[in-house]
DNA sequence: TATACTTTATTAAGTATATTAAGAAAGTTG
DNA sequence: CAACTTTCTTAATATACTTAATAAAGTATA
């Protein structure tokens, strides 16, 4: 569409009606045109053609403000669906969504260890054409991809899958190709942010981290309801944020690493240390190689040092959050991945810590809240990409 | 003006036009449209109207393309002007600049210590009064303000100033009543940003941070051409990021911030310590308490310590520059205030140490460059902002 | 040099879409 | 039930874009 022109403010216009219902839930043409500085024409005119795009109804009447009753609209949720994929290390999952986000199937696949290239892009193809067939009457509005890894949104493509061990996957032009629907491809911890920026209706046009702690720590950025990506689309490298420069090696080389401190592995390994140096412990008899997960649910029968290793852990990511917030004073940030699990012993020390040494009662004061939409955080943000595309004024 | 209008769209495209010809330099009505994706006549009769306005003028006809000559476009770069005021430490600083940052004539007051709030915003008043009275034929289209301290640029009012130790002052307010010109209040590092994203045209619209380093520590962060301030208005607080957990205490009362080891105090200190362990140096001899800038001094006449001194701030600064750099992976890094006056010493270290510690080849490839605007960094960003908001779309 | 072709810029006519103004519809209030 | 509100629509008008055509000023070539 040609910028500047009139087409193009009405797709703004139109944009910012749907989007206003939208986040508002429910709302009435006379409302719209208050607060959206339109005209009661122009909103009236706009909403007529969502209502024939089956993009939003008529709901109920409302209550009179001393005239006639408002009629409200609402967001058609049914009207259309997206389909979300999360590629995760072990398998790829596959959801179908309404507008709201809400999940009327899924599918989950395991991926075989040493895929192909070819092999791999068919198994999304053949993923999702299994799950349209279930649902043959729904209208599908198009596919959005989280992907672990480097990936270039741009074009659609994964540069690289670590835990694939795959590159340059051209992902957006197959699936184009297969199914004729708007495709987008994003990092998955980038969209894990998009989808709490998206699917949380206080955090509508804010400007939140999402942060990821798992194997590694990544986080995501949404600046004012936008996903940040930075230059080369590799901000909220978060893992490697030097925090302790006579700590630990990591694997980068760098010393004192969030990463070699915070991260699943380094939990276990902290543990392991301090089980060797003779302290009691109910995983001290346990034969298999210890894990972050065995220490959550050792902390959870109440065992005392795997409490004590969390609550660490919990410090210090609350120290690379102080420093996140006073860089980027956010209004949220979000805690997911699978540390999320181990909130119970987890949440409040951090907490704590940005309490205690973030330097202005603002900073202070920032919420920490934990991720709402849990396993499903990536692939609903996949969805909340494609959404975005219908929903956001362009510009 | 009412958004979604067809006024409103037209003053987009009005600013999309001035915008193009201010970053392009010189460059003819055709290509305006074409890069913009406006159509010509559009384009010609926004041109005709800037050139009546006086924002813009013809210069001299281009090369032929094969066919008629283009008619080049340049800003009137003399056609208005604005003031920009910088409120340092000890004085202020009073600029008059044209459409192109180019500094006209300049004033400079000090401040006596305990200043009254009155006073102090006569003395603003005065300071312009006095400009303008030497200028009157010029047209004056604004006047933007760098307060050091916490700033609340929405009413235009400094809520703290420090070093006045003054409080709430309404400083728009002030100004607008006494001049009835457009006045904008904001930080003086971001302003510093700011300015060096918009006088150094291949920043334009670029996401970049600017770091000011000299009693304490700040950045103001620029995404996409426009600064970035946060939920509060307190984003890019890098002086306190924890980097050292076991480092030294800070004032903020947490350990191993930033400004502990890299500040112009933490540098003096660092020389004081090492000089009291019996390092040879010639500063051994001073009798005077070491500054930052007596240690510049020496490095320069080749003293080994002092060089030292400065090559270790460089990497400690380039530490936590890499901090930065992973987290909003900038188009570029500036490096400002009193420490850039010692870049012959430090901006070696700190690119030496990106380049080592940042983990992927763009990253390690950001380039950092010195602030370019010198000591008019703050008051030219204080320009800047006011003729954002003539050239910048604002949508 | 004349002719054809390019590129640049403007003019003229047409169109999309917003605005204002007026009124219809459906309430509430006394 | 009359008078007033609030909500929404219709009709007329205005704005600023688009396309199409043309003018202006150059280059390339027979």
């Amino acid at each position: 569409m040609q910028r500047g022109s009139f087409q193009w403010m009405k797709s703004i216009n139109k944009s910012i009606v749907l989007n206003k219902i939208r986040t508002e839930g429910s709302i009435s043409r006379a409302q719209i045109a208050k607060e959206t500085q339109l005209t009661p024409p122009t909103v009236g005119s706009i909403v007529k053609e969502l209502l024939a795009q089956g993009l939003i109804k008529e709901s109920q009447l409302g209550a009179s403000q001393g005239g006639r009753k408002p009629t409200m609209l609402v967001l058609n949720t049914k009207g259309f669906y997206i389909i979300g994929i999360d590629v995760g290390p072990a398998a790829v999952r596959f959801i179908i969504s309404d507008l709201s986000g809400s999940i009327v199937d899924e599918m989950e696949q395991a991926i075989t260890h040493s895929i192909q290239k070819n092999s791999f892009l068919s198994m999304l193809t053949n993923g999702v054409e299994q799950l349209m067939q279930r649902h043959k009457s729904l209208q599908f509005i198009g596919i959005g991809v989280a992907m672990h890894g480097v990936v270039d949104a741009e074009t659609g493509m994964s540069i690289f899958a670590p835990n694939l061990n795959l590159r340059n996957l051209p992902i957006k032009e197959y699936l184009e190709n297969a199914f004729h629907l708007e495709v987008k491809v994003e990092n998955d911890a980038k969209l894990l942010a998009l989808g709490e920026a998206w699917f949380n209706n206080q955090m509508t046009n804010k400007s939140m981290i999402a942060v990821n702690v798992g194997r590694g720590i990544g986080a995501g950025i949404v600046i004012n309801g936008q996903l940040y990506s930075g230059e080369h689309g590799i901000a909220g490298e978060i893992g490697h944020m030097m925090i302790d420069l006579h700590g630990e090696k990591c694997t980068c080389g760098n010393n004192g690493c969030l990463q070699t401190i915070a991260s699943g592995p380094a939990i276990a390994e902290r543990m392991v240390e301090l089980l060797e140096e003779g302290n009691p412990s109910s995983l001290a008899s346990y034969q298999e190689p210890v894990t972050a997960e065995m220490i959550h649910k050792e902390a959870t029968k109440g065992d005392r040092l795997a409490k004590e290793v969390l609550n660490e852990t919990g410090t210090y990511l609350g120290i690379a959050l102080t420093n996140l917030i006073h860089v980027f004073n956010p209004s949220a940030i979000i805690i997911g991945g699978g540390v999320a699990k181990a909130e119970a012993f987890i949440l409040q020390p951090i907490k704590e810590t940005i309490r205690s040494k973030a330097i202005s009662e603002q900073a202070k004061n920032t919420p920490v809240l934990l991720a709402s939409l849990g396993e499903y955080g990536s692939s609903l943000g996949a969805v909340a990409l494609i959404l975005s595309d219908i929903f956001e004024p362009v510009v």
